[in-house]
DNA sequence: TTGAAAGCGCTAACAA
DNA sequence: TTGTTAGCGCTTTCAA
């Protein structure tokens, strides 16, 4: 759909300036009269004119653009960092380029991608990257924030929660309620998210002289963690209480408990989440939770990316927020 | 974060070729001869060159790109929705720059950015745009394609599902059932999809001789459709089913009467949702609502804006895809 | 098949 | 403050 498409020239010979003028009256600050302005914008007004980013872009060298990596929108708390990060960016003059990014090997060819297109920035939310990977994002120079995952790369910035503090609050918690048979759900397999809150919970058991009960995986996932949750409860011994590495899981294994497998949550089994997404204030689930701060995990990705864009200030860095443990209903707090 | 940035120049002088070689040589379907090609690529890859979109776009004229207009995330149904389109788009090549729509007059600047982004297609979900609006988008010729929303502009292609007959569905289903005070939760005020959803059910009601108990508003939005709850129910005469015009609404009147107000969900008060969001299936929900085809309304506004976009059979078109019940348990079907 | 040359629409020196 | 000029990095004629 090729229209005619009205450029700047078109503009200058209607107002009768140069083309530079035009270009000037379209810059903020550039040193033009009034009056030019004035004509300029009035026949600009005619014509339908509207300057070409893309020439823009390709003489200043900024696209003003952020590329915005997401593995999937199944975990609200995602759709929720997304909404956010792009409300942020948009009210500084960038557009956002979403990437879903896709699994194994094509990933490489996303990451390619993304480096055509000239964006100014990368932010990766709980996507790994491989060292490898992330030394060719960096070999270009474009800055990269990830959130909610850590890469053993630096020059690659980082912002997260301080997962391994939630899962031991976690371990903390149910150990010290009474519970006997804590099993814990876990996440992606090799996700720094997971192992971080995996190793936060067993320090927590181990001090209290006790082992996990049982793993199982889910992925993450609703649907994965219902299989996963099937099979915790199908063994002789069944655990008294669930720690699971995020709230989509943790729900699923409370919608699992309850309506298919006739257990009782808390009473029968204790169940601790992690994230603080909406469903989890939902009276229904009322799930006891480890927030992570969202609104400033967005702030400080958005900031850093944009120093370093701008570079003031320009050093990668990593920061670690702190969780906030939301006590509901899902587990119980003293027991037998 | 500028750095040297290699160009095509580079390569060819590397390569020993003229820049227009290296061109032909990243150009699929290009007259190059196999050893210049992997002489070049051989260079490209010593230098770590990549084509530069940006000028690729600026003369080619086309920048692969398309908007995506959202008004919120909250909604899960609109995620779900994103992350096709996004994966849709991906794999055909295009670049998906997103835009969250803000409210107000601030919506024509978006506009106006996306116009001057030389995007090729735009696809707006949700968005309710005026005749005005669509006419400044038509005027510079970019396909558009609106899901769940009509705007009276022909030109505009649109894609929904059928309101009507689904609020006729959820009408005829509370009606048949024998409840006599059936009230309607409805969402934005003004939106099309609203109105039709209403529309329908308030016409299956007609049909059996009766009329809508009460409508109170809760914008599509889980917290506004709490206090819409509260407010229903706290009049002399209390509905016995409510028809929420979607799902986070009927699940946020289905928590607010179980757990607030202590009424039994589908015993005293049954609900009927729209959408089908994946929490609707949760067993604690159970939620009995009408299933919009998201994939199939996917294929359609892609496959819409695609076209326009490739001129192969470019007129713009009105959708209409059917809905399908998904009988749970928060409706009684027979009662008293 | 190849190279030279002409721009795509714009910004940014540089003079005037 | 203005116009002129020279490109940004690429694709695409046009000849050779």
């Amino acid at each position: 759909m090729k229209m005619k498409s009205v450029t700047s020239r078109d503009v200058a010979q209607l107002a009768g300036v140069s083309q530079s003028a035009v270009s000037r009256s379209f810059s903020p600050n550039a040193s033009v009269s009034a009056k030019t302005r004035k004509r300029v914008l009035e026949a600009a007004r005619q014509l339908g004119y509207r300057p070409n980013t893309i020439a823009r872009s390709l003489i200043t060298r900024s696209s003003k653009t952020i590329a915005v990596v997401i593995y999937s929108l199944e975990n609200p708390f995602y759709s929720s960092v997304l909404e956010r990060a792009s409300k942020f960016f948009q009210a500084r003059g960038y557009h956002l380029q979403l990437f879903v990014a896709p699994l194994g090997k094509a990933f490489d060819e996303v990451i390619d991608d993304i480096l055509r297109s000239q964006v100014e920035g990368v932010l990766m939310l709980a996507i790994s990257i491989t060292r490898a990977q992330a030394g060719e994002i960096a070999a270009v120079g474009v800055p990269v924030v990830i959130i909610n995952r850590t890469v053993d790369y630096e020059g690659i910035s980082q912002v997260s929660c301080d997962n391994y503090q939630g899962g031991y609050w976690a371990g903390q918690l149910l150990a010290a309620s009474g519970h006997q048979r804590i099993a814990f759900l876990g996440g992606l397999i090799g996700s720094s998210t997971n192992e971080q809150r995996q190793a936060g919970f067993l320090s927590a058991l181990a001090e209290r002289g006790m082992t996990c009960h049982g793993v199982d995986v889910g992925n993450y996932r609703y649907e994965d963690a219902r299989f996963a949750t099937r099979r915790m409860f199908s063994a002789r011994q069944i655990p008294d209480a669930i720690f699971a590495a995020n709230d989509l899981m943790a729900i699923a294994a409370m919608e699992t408990l309850r309506h298919e497998l006739g257990l009782k949550v808390p009473q029968d089994v204790s169940i601790v989440g992690f994230d603080d997404i909406p469903m989890a204030a939902w009276p229904s689930h009322s799930l006891t939770t480890l927030q992570q701060p969202i609104e400033l995990m967005i702030v400080k990705a958005t900031e850093l990316l944009l120093n370093q864009i701008n570079q003031t200030e320009s050093r990668p860095d990593h920061i670690k927020l702190p969780v906030t443990p939301m006590l509901r209903n899902s587990a119980r707090s003293a027991s037998g």
